[in-house]
DNA sequence: TATACGACCTACAGCAACTGTAGATTCAAG
DNA sequence: CTTGAATCTACAGTTGCTGTAGGTCGTATA
């Protein structure tokens, strides 16, 4: 049977060698076994699910969600309703993420549109930064 | 001439106060005069100062360029042209945060999408999450 | 078989940009 | 003068890692 020690997973999966550890220290690895010596020995169940976990990152899902998402594959009898609840609240916030920064971005591009100075003095997006109330929108905080 | 306490600063600018303090600790804020018993007393400057500083955020931008900003700004005889190269790096950050936002949102829709099934077991999304193959699109982390 | 060197080990600090807490002091209104 | 809100300092916690130091292990080669 396939026994991969961390670097290796780590190859295999595209992760870094301490974010694995840091998976584990968090528990949303498990403990491995150990060589004699003490170095970690990973299988095929730890390969699959760090792959899960790393898909899912790069879809964007935090930790804590992945989390719950793993818990729930685990019972395969389950609805998969509330798994489909998950990936829904997943989508809208990406959404509201891409619409606050449309509007960034609209604001951004005008800003600069306008400036046709050449000293700092006069600077058109200095005075946008400093006063607020030259912004069309209203825009919060864009929360990445 | 007019005097604020740190609470009515931050009233005023929309900020928290542990915020203000914060950015005094890191130098993007000077510190400021005291009362008697030692509180902070503002003036003008400082609103002004803030007030740029909080607007600056809400367009997106990082503490660090903030700083390189108000730099700038302290010498206005300067040409504008680094302030623009700024602003641009920044918008075209914003920019391709979106295309990457965008990706996820696609291949999110196209997953939850696909989902018909009703037991975990079966569920199309968790087929997704732990095989990237299923992706169409290469996508890497998000970033936010 | 000895040895060198890369991979691994633990433990901890640091990043961005705040936010929250505890326990003590100060300010301003009544 | 009292009371209660606001402020003070100092520090821990958030998310998701990443990097470092100082030591040990594993294995390929001589």
């Amino acid at each position: 049977m396939l026994m991969l020690s961390i670097g290796t997973l780590a190859k295999r999966t595209g992760t870094k060698v301490q974010t694995i550890r840091y998976y584990e220290q968090i528990g949303l690895m498990p403990e491995p076994g150990r060589s004699e010596g003490g170095q970690r020995r990973y299988g095929a169940p730890e390969l699959d699910r760090l792959a899960f976990i790393r898909h899912s990152r790069q879809l964007g899902f935090s930790l804590e969600t992945i989390r719950e998402l793993l818990d729930l594959s685990d019972s395969p009898e389950r609805s998969c309703a509330q798994v489909d609840a998950v990936a829904q609240k997943h989508l809208h916030e990406v959404e509201a993420r891409i619409a606050r920064l449309e509007a960034l971005r609209v604001e951004l591009q005008r800003m600069i549109g306008e400036c046709r100075a050449d000293r700092v003095a006069n600077c058109r997006i200095l005075e946008v930064l400093r006063d607020h109330e030259e912004c069309l929108s209203e825009h919060d905080r864009p929360g990445s």
